[in-house]
DNA sequence: CGATATTAGTTGAAAATGTAACTATCAAGC
DNA sequence: GCTTGATAGTTACATTTTCAACTAATATCG
């Protein structure tokens, strides 16, 4: 059985991953402050709208101490709400400030532009047997 | 211009990335006591033989500082040599011992093993284009 | 040769992450 | 109501990573 290097998936995918994040990663830091964790945190807000911590766990498959870490530091910038709940006062419903839907528009914005770019490079059938397989790679777990 | 979160090229390779990382990564953790860093380089050695820690580092695109310790931590536990050169005496030529042989040798067939378990669930007219997109990815910079 | 610039690699401090233990709240069974 | 067990989220500590400064060796240019 021969293994090559270059081939071998998991770093494929590491390395595509890493040089794909890389640039757009500057991006949120230096113009916001943010590291990649609470972007991801902000764009689930900003997709979703209003979520708990635990909901942003599961979605974005992030250990809670990560999320409860970022959502302290988004609350520190001023980019989200956090409202305790009456009926059950473990939950806290997030949710975008003002603020942070401004940022979330523009880092959205920013973000749409560069998967375009990205993408621009494969075909329309190339683009959907791509994001189809990793879609289909996201939660596999194999050799468990 | 839409952004759906999950149809975000960088998120979405991240995600697969990680998924498909974590349980091979638990192999080499808990069967070696390797980190990430010390198990990429040791299959460079193991697939090239020779190397000086600064080819790794362009090769595998890791930043120096990561590759000086995951050689140190290589070197500890004997799986490396580290020959300094005599007519350069700033570099050493890394390879591996026939302990970290052995190891490469386990994991190398473990991998590729690993590599067609996620592999499988695609077609091969798939997996060529798959494999080639992710390879087209990597190393291209948009928006810099 | 001697000054300056590069290159290979290491080290220390700060930032970020992972792990496990923790608090606080609610749920279920008795 | 009271005990036990789950769940949401935080905190403390150890491990990793990052960033910048560092040593040591070679290269370049006068």
């Amino acid at each position: 059985m021969h293994f090559n290097i270059e081939d071998f998936l998991p770093y494929l995918l590491n390395r595509a991953a890493e040089s794909s994040s890389a640039s757009f990663q500057k991006i949120y830091k230096t113009k916001y402050g943010m590291l990649r964790t609470e972007w991801r945190v902000l764009f689930h807000l900003g997709y979703y709208n209003e979520m708990t911590a635990s909901m942003i766990c599961q979605m974005a498959d992030l250990h809670k101490t990560k999320v409860s870490r970022a959502v302290s530091a988004l609350e520190e910038k001023r980019y989200i709400h956090r409202l305790w709940q009456d009926d059950d006062r473990r939950f806290a419903s997030l949710s975008l400030s003002a603020q942070g839907r401004a940022v979330y528009d523009d880092l959205s914005a920013l973000a749409a532009q560069f998967h375009n770019d990205l993408m621009g490079d494969f075909t329309k059938e190339e683009q959907v047997i791509f994001m189809d397989c990793l879609r289909r790679l996201r939660g596999k777990k194999t050799l468990s």
